[in-house]
DNA sequence: ATAGTTATTGTCTGATATACAATAACAGAT
DNA sequence: ATCTGTTATTGTATATCAGACAATAACTAT
């Protein structure tokens, strides 16, 4: 083939290749940063975890296919949620019935209800990211590096975004905003310096009145915080930067 | 389907779609930045330029396959340049005969010989960023989309790390790489503080006695530096500001 | 020697991160 | 009501760093 040209090709002269796509959904429960897996009742691969996915529909977008995905496993809409393409993986043999491609995507979602964990064939669960990380988990196809990746650019993306807040509820404290920081990062943040921080930057609008709900174990309560535009969560934050953990502290893990 | 679950495929049971790669290759000339393009010598799309790239090896890694049409186009091996995916492009249509995923990557390389741009029905050539960025090329597919991308990633990633480099020769003056930043941000940079932040940033070191080159037009001889390891390339750097052009400067473009 | 040019170092100022102290506003117990 | 414990919020001081800009160094060309 000379370079600089394509080869000629029509529908049936090319590679045979299927195209999927995955998300690795990623929400908080218990303070505790979780993923959500289903349980593939089918060889190969069956009865290990796997990330949610399947084929891209002929006349169907990526972005779509993903969100369709994540509405299928989660019934949350996208409105509700953060969803990104986080890369493209297709070693050949991932898969070992053929050469499939995936498309993976990532989603922050705020609250998830408790997947059907049922005694079917197939179910889905949110498990504690620590595990999978711990080697816990065994996941099928390199669904393990796709998690790996996807938590590296989370955990980035922290930084220099507010995307923290797709976590939270729709009104949320500072405090709260924080855990969310320090459950991803397993650092310990400065709660003076946080709250500046936040305060600081314009994206942040102050609810009212509204002051931080009942069930609270004391303590002062707080203010009620909102990001109004949806497109400022990916906005430009000043720089949050992680701390290392305190010697001493967290050791009970 | 039932939600968690993969559906049963096999060889023959899947929707039909051709996977491509395509490649952002950038390079600067004439301090100017510059993406290698092909003109196309068939239909759909026969006589406008577009990215080179081609289908994806039915034994081939994503990245193989990625590293090959670069090499393919610019005879230059990964080795001597930097090569990283950018995303994948699947909106139905995007190619006219039939369901085309394309997974695109962006390359930056130091110098790159002059591509045969001879009469023939396919050639590639260099094109100035800028002719694309106003309008002034009509690029195949969803091609315009897609250097747009990789343009706003290679920008960002300057940023935070010591890619610059990689469009210098392996030893370079600290004013070669600091046109690099001005070339590819379209900003002027202070001199003095440029400098203090590269001898700062430890991934930089001083070539022991060499001096610049003698073909230079006057002034003090500056030092020269590398990177030694390869993977510093991709090390956070501190951060590097971009800044306004001044009023009055660069208004001769 | 002089002028012009680029490299490199110095200096000052303002912004900001971080550590940490102090105060505010609540719940629950006495 | 008072005291204790807890969380929220504000203050303060120090160190660091980016950016503006001046000063010096080391050359080329005239």
């Amino acid at each position: 083939m000379p370079p600089g040209s394509h080869p000629p090709y029509s529908p049936d002269d090319f590679p045979r290749v299927a195209v999927t796509v995955d998300v690795v959904v990623f929400t908080i429960r218990n303070d505790e940063l979780h993923v959500l897996l289903v349980k593939r009742g089918l060889e190969p691969f069956k009865g290990s975890w796997a990330l949610p996915g399947g084929f891209v529909l002929p006349d169907e977008d990526l972005d779509t296919a993903a969100a369709r995905e994540l509405r299928e496993e989660t019934n949350l809409s996208v409105g509700g949620s953060y969803l990104e393409q986080l890369g493209s993986y297709g070693t050949p043999g991932r898969d070992p019935r053929m050469r499939v491609i995936t498309v993976a995507y990532w989603a922050a979602c705020a609250e998830l209800e408790q997947p059907r964990g049922g005694g079917d064939a197939a179910y889905s669960d949110l498990v504690p990211l620590a595990k999978i990380e711990r080697g816990g988990i065994r996941l099928a196809f390199d669904h393990h590096r796709i998690v790996r990746d996807a938590v590296k650019r989370l955990r980035a993306k922290l930084e220099y975004t507010a995307l923290a807040t797709t976590f939270c509820p729709p009104r949320f404290t500072i405090s709260q905003l924080r855990r969310v920081y320090e459950t991803i990062w397993g650092t310990r943040l400065d709660p003076g310096n946080f709250q500046r921080k936040i305060r600081r930057n314009p994206a942040f609008k102050h609810v009212p009145v509204a002051r931080s709900p009942s069930p609270r174990r004391g303590g002062r309560p707080a203010s009620l915080w909102s990001v109004p535009r949806r497109s400022a969560v990916v906005a430009d934050m000043s720089p949050m930067v992680r701390r290392p953990v305190m010697p001493g502290e967290e050791s009970e893990e």
